[in-house]
DNA sequence: GCTATTGTCAACACATATGTTGAAGAGTGG
DNA sequence: CCACTCTTCAACATATGTGTTGACAATAGC
């Protein structure tokens, strides 16, 4: 409370996280400076192998300014991903809730995806490349969290192959969870080879013919 | 050369240099003890989440006696997958050069590649995932050939879809590399959820069922 | 039992990363 | 031009990891 006087005591770290909680339009830009250049460097060298210092160097600043805007690294990943995450398991349910017949909900599921990817890269890529099973202990709760979306996700998914299993307008050729994580398998592993800025191919066009190819197999 | 009584030289560099050199049985089922440990720790915390005194703690015994079988993390990571990969290459190759229709030459690849990453296990998964672009650059030359490795991987089984577009044993529903990524992804990805000492599904028949999905769609 | 070789231990040097903070600079409104 | 606030700088404390080495233990051969 009153620390006039105390000369050991500058406030500072009080500041700071004053500043966290602020509306300011500057300062919210200057953050998503921050996100971007950080999600640039964890996409081309993993959460891991990227130093706050590297992220300040390219945003042009002393490390100690990062903090100024993220208390941790950890927040900076979280803030990054998790939004974008939700966004598309929301997605993802609402489409598995439609009344469209199984093979179209998994096709828009598939492009959308795709374009999602593109959209918002390179967020979603970053937390592909980031196995869950591999964070900190530190961080359960976060990664608890993500491992429940993660798992929300393939229940979308295996949902709507097995309906489309059980009315007939899939082929019963597999277990649904195991077409699942194919099909997500083969949408996921774009992280490795496909940035929307150079491709040649687009993301749409990519989703559309994966679609093809699992549909004109699974259907009838 | 001559360092008989410089008593600040007890020759153990030396020694330990020539160790690495041995045929001795003993040492080398330690070296295979040793590896087992650190594949087993790569695949669950990732290679940069791994350290020498954890794979250590694990064989039980010291940091200092991983030094005395490999000289580095580096090459104990090295000789943990080179090997494996590239045989899995030579397969590849050798089916794409058989004379078997192409969509019987795409399913024993895909078959024969789950077969392999359960033989192996866990050794193919802990390179896949660990991520070429995100080596270190002092690891540049094995990096790159790894690299070379892959992309001759990928171009055996795009050969493989190209051909079988040419001679209409495949539709034409896509560039041919895109489809490899995609057959690619949907096997690699297995690797964030399949074990095959756990799983009440094989490899075989995972295999079997993504061939099955894949190549319905790809036949006429 | 003694000696030589093989393997292990404990400590060090070095490097890199995170997170903190006192003080100083830059910019803005009065 | 002064005062105030926001932002940045430079330095520190701490932690973790790699790679090295002198000394020591254990084991096998003589």
């Amino acid at each position: 409370m009153s620390n006039g006087d105390n000369p050991n005591e500058s406030g500072i770290g009080q500041r700071r996280v004053m500043a966290r909680g602020n509306k300011n339009a500057i300062y919210e830009d200057r953050r998503a400076e921050i996100i971007t250049a950080a999600a640039s460097l964890f996409r081309s060298k993993g959460y891991r192998g990227t130093s706050i210092a590297h992220i300040a160097k390219v945003v042009g600043t002393d490390r100690a300014s990062i903090y100024y805007y993220f208390s941790s690294k950890e927040e900076l990943f979280d803030v990054l991903v998790t939004d974008v995450v939700k966004n598309n398991l929301k997605t993802a349910e609402r489409i598995r809730a439609s009344d469209a017949p199984a093979p179209e909900k998994l096709r828009t599921l598939l492009v959308g995806l795709m374009e999602s990817y593109a959209e918002h890269y390179p967020f979603l890529f970053v937390y592909l490349q980031e196995n869950m099973a591999h964070v900190d202990p530190q961080r359960q709760t976060w990664a608890k969290e993500m491992r429940r979306v993660n798992r929300r996700y393939e229940k979308a998914i295996t949902d709507i192959i097995r309906d489309g299993q059980k009315d007939a307008s899939f082929r019963t050729t597999g277990e649904p969870w195991v077409l699942a994580y194919g099909v997500m398998g083969m949408i996921s592993w774009t992280h490795r080879w496909f940035n929307p800025h150079t491709s040649e191919v687009n993301a749409t066009s990519i989703g559309e013919t994966y679609a093809d190819v699992i549909l004109s197999g699974l259907t009838t």
